[in-house]
RNA sequence: GGAGAGGUGGCUGAGUGGUCUAUGGCAGCGGUCUUGAAAACCGCCGUACCGCAAGGUACCGAGGGUUCGAAUCCCUCCCUCUCCGCCA
């Protein structure tokens, strides 16, 4: 959410902002019913005074009584109004989308995003480099069909060394964090709505979410959302920030739409699991923790070994909640290309603002705080160490940093 | 799932129709005193919104209702705690 100052003071900046992001709210509208509101605010609160006063009158003076009922007439007909605008206007600003950082590049797809730096070596196959799926398959470790008998298409399981390979990097990566001042978390993993509403995941993905029947609750599809939600309604001392937060969660998310794209392998499915990393910070901190969080995700990539490429997301390519995002893109040899494997989003005010995250400094400063949300690592960073450190006999060499934690160097076919 | 108790400001805890944003304590801020600190004493100390300002409005879990007037009375809902049952 912005602050509703912004549209009162500078209407046209919102709706340059809201028309370059695609957003439909008809903002001269809304600006036009906001004003209409903030009339009635004071005619509303006027009247209102008049009555307490009056009110008080009564215990002295009985005859005050008749001419309260007759106020309460006209009030009640402009509170009606007042809340029926009040209603529209947040229901209409809470469409509108986050302001964009000034170097966000323009564009409308994944396509416009802009390459900042290619980091590792390619590694060179002197074979046929396969997918993680055919890796999977023959080294029996992802099973996608028994995920489909049991639960849908999209879901599926880690198996034996597979599995204990995934687990191994999803441990690694939580101590890595901790150790560079992540507190580690185990989060719920359903969310009410108010909740998803906060974190800027409602109204904007709504089709993505799976809702629980019966119930206000919906599966996270990240722990960002409970995460973000945990210091909801919270006032933070400033002393305390930036504060970084850590967990892993499996996330669930419906992919409506989707279907067909990209949809080989494990690489885009309904349930995947996630090291998440959160920041708290004071708003002029911001950019450096957005920052902060793109070295975590490089470092962790690096340590791994995994060739990557960092992007500048477009505007297009961003969600609305949004003011300034990195993608990385690790190389995939088996698929032929780079696909995202971490996102990193500076989301500035927005949540805050929605989910009521303030800080208050020792010196009466106070404001919404800001909100980074950013990967550590998925499932797709195991995706990319099958089909980089695949041989040609279909073995794959566990990195080095992992090996503490599987207890095996590498996955053999038939073993 | 069954039974009971309760939700008030950063915390604690009074308040059962009007002068209540709301006693007291703790924490916090400022000051006196002190070489400094502690203690003691004095003062300040919620949030949001409207307004140039003066000031005003709203908020005692949420939403309705009664009333000239609701933290206080009525209704609905939510949540928390305790005990019992079940159980990873």
């Amino acid at each position: 959410m912005i602050d509703i100052r912004a549209l009162r003071e500078n209407p046209d900046r919102v709706k340059d902002n809201a028309a370059r992001r695609g957003c439909t709210v008809d903002v001269d509208k809304l600006v036009a019913l906001d004003r209409e509101y903030v009339g009635l605010i004071r005619e509303v609160e006027d009247l209102r005074a008049e009555r307490n006063r009056l009110s008080k009158e009564c215990q002295t003076n009985p005859a005050a009584r008749d001419t309260v009922k007759e106020m309460k007439v006209t009030l009640a007909n402009k509170e009606s109004r007042m809340a029926e605008l009040k209603t529209v206007v947040d229901e209409q600003m809470t469409w509108l989308p986050n302001f964009l950082s000034p170097d966000v590049p323009d564009g409308g797809s994944d396509a416009d995003n802009a390459a900042l730096r290619f980091v590792g070596k390619k590694p060179e196959f002197a074979f046929a480099g396969r997918d993680h799926q055919a890796l999977g398959e023959l080294l029996g470790i992802i099973d996608t069909g028994r995920g489909a008998k049991v639960a849908q298409s999209g879901f599926y399981y880690w198996v034996g060394k597979g599995a204990q390979l995934t687990q191994a990097m999803f441990f690694w990566a939580q101590q890595e964090l901790v150790k560079r001042g992540f507190t580690l978390f185990m989060s719920p993993c359903v969310a009410k709505e108010q909740t998803l509403f906060g974190t800027g995941y409602l109204p904007f993905f709504k089709d993505q979410t799976y809702t629980l029947s019966g119930e206000d609750l919906a599966l996270i599809g990240t722990s960002e959302q409970t995460l973000v939600g945990y210091h909801a309604d919270e006032i933070l001392d400033a002393g305390t920030l930036p504060r970084r937060y850590t967990s892993y969660t499996p996330c669930f998310r419906t992919e409506a739409g989707s279907y067909g794209k990209e949809s080989r392998g494990i690489f885009r499915v309904h349930q995947f699991h996630k090291v998440e990393q959160i920041i708290f910070c004071l708003p002029e901190d911001s950019p450096r923790c957005h920052e902060l969080c793109l070295e975590n995700e490089e470092y962790l990539l690096q340590q791994l070994g995994l060739p990557y490429r960092v992007v500048n997301v477009c505007v297009g390519d961003m969600g609305a909640p949004g003011y300034k995002k990195y993608d990385i893109e690790a190389w995939y040899p088996g698929y032929g290309g780079y696909r995202e494997v971490t996102s990193n989003t500076n989301l500035t005010d927005f949540q805050a603002r929605r989910l009521g995250i303030r800080y208050k400094g020792s010196d009466g400063s106070k404001g919404f705080v800001h909100t980074i949300s950013a990967t550590g690592v998925t499932d797709r960073v195991v995706c990319a160490i099958l089909e980089n450190f695949q041989q040609e006999d279909g073995s794959v060499i566990i990195p080095e940093v992992l090996r503490p934690y599987t207890g095996f160097d590498r996955i053999t076919p038939g073993v």
